[in-house]
DNA sequence: CCTATTTTGTACCATTTGGTACATAATTAA
DNA sequence: TTAATTATGTACCAAATGGTACAAAATAGG
């Protein structure tokens, strides 16, 4: 294999770009300054990223979300009482000292923002949410079996009302409330996994 | 007084503009679009939004959520049983024939948009939905005293949970869920107000 | 060492952005 | 009728946008 050697990985520069559009949005986000923290030029990008700047955030999101729900997924087998480790999950966004506590989720603000703006992302990050709850569920079904869970609902129901839960609180904790109000917020939310 | 008379009403023009901020949102929607849709021309609009598309922007939000929180307090203050109401004005959050389904709260995307832009407008828009919580705890501590409701729990804590639960569907409805899921979460998240 | 191949950096570009300048139009008060 | 005042419409503008063209650089194989 002739030819320039890449001076990057394509795994690493999409993740400089999803910090910034984590933190931007899709819009707000320049590709100047997208180019700047991938570290890259424009002649570069434009040959290994031929959809622009669309791609890349696609990528970004993908690539975002996979390895979220991965991690969480190996948690989650790891763990000896899968929903002590859900409870941990959701009490991490009352946290001021979580460095991420003003970006909100990734996934969720793509929702927001793509939602009026193009149906085919949209459907994208929505799919993305929607593994999502499915750990949820699957964690809620598997820990009823395990006898770590009485309840007379249904673990679907249980699944959308965890991540309509993240949803909300991704948003409702930019209002700056203090994590008191935020821990109590969860806790209530939260006793149905008692 | 003297002078060449105004052809438009500033809050019409704003509440046109509302339209346009919240199914696009404030970077998205064009000065062009928006004077196209006010039905101004830029001279009148410089001349009377100083302050230009922000200005503009946080008087559609000011207004918007001034109107909404009016209509929902007297609408609470006229309804003999506010408990029932307060259930309604969820539970319309998953009626797809809702022309605003795929708008979401514009409150809620202002906040999401404007929580790493503008600290100003985020503080402005975070006191609105402040507004809304306010309305749901007073609410319910009044449906307590009139023996309409019977919880131990603190009705700060539920109306906080109330505006958790609005900020949260209004993300997840646009996951294209169907109707009948919503509702069941809805009914799920209200059962506090049993 | 030369050639084919691949990547890189930069100069460039059309379009769109929010915003300004200013001449003109439409009023009222004198 | 005229002068002062206020609003309107349009031409214009600098800056920023995402993206393209292309020459130069860096490699591998022959």
């Amino acid at each position: 294999m002739a030819g320039r050697p890449k001076i990057f990985d394509e795994q690493e520069v999409i993740a400089k770009a999803s910090n910034i559009f984590w933190e931007k949005g899709y819009e707000a986000a320049s590709s100047e300054e997208l180019l700047k923290a991938m570290g890259i030029g424009k002649g570069s990008f434009y040959l290994f990223f031929k959809g622009g700047k669309k791609e890349l955030y696609e990528k970004s999101l993908k690539q975002y979300a996979n390895n979220l729900l991965s991690s969480i997924r190996k948690d989650i087998s790891e763990s000896d009482n899968p929903i002590e480790y859900l409870k941990k999950f959701f009490f991490q966004l009352a946290d001021t000292t979580n460095i991420h506590k003003a970006k909100g989720c990734f996934m969720g603000n793509a929702l927001v923002e793509m939602a009026t703006k193009d149906e085919y992302t949209k459907q994208l990050v929505a799919g993305l949410l929607n593994e999502l709850e499915i750990i949820f569920i699957n964690t809620v079904e598997k820990a009823k079996e395990d006898n770590l869970l009485m309840t007379n609902k249904s673990s679907k129901l249980i699944g959308s009302h965890l991540l309509n839960l993240w949803n909300g609180l991704n948003v409702t904790r930019r209002m700056d409330a203090d994590d008191a109000s935020l821990e109590a917020l969860i806790k209530f939310n939260l006793e149905i996994l008692t």
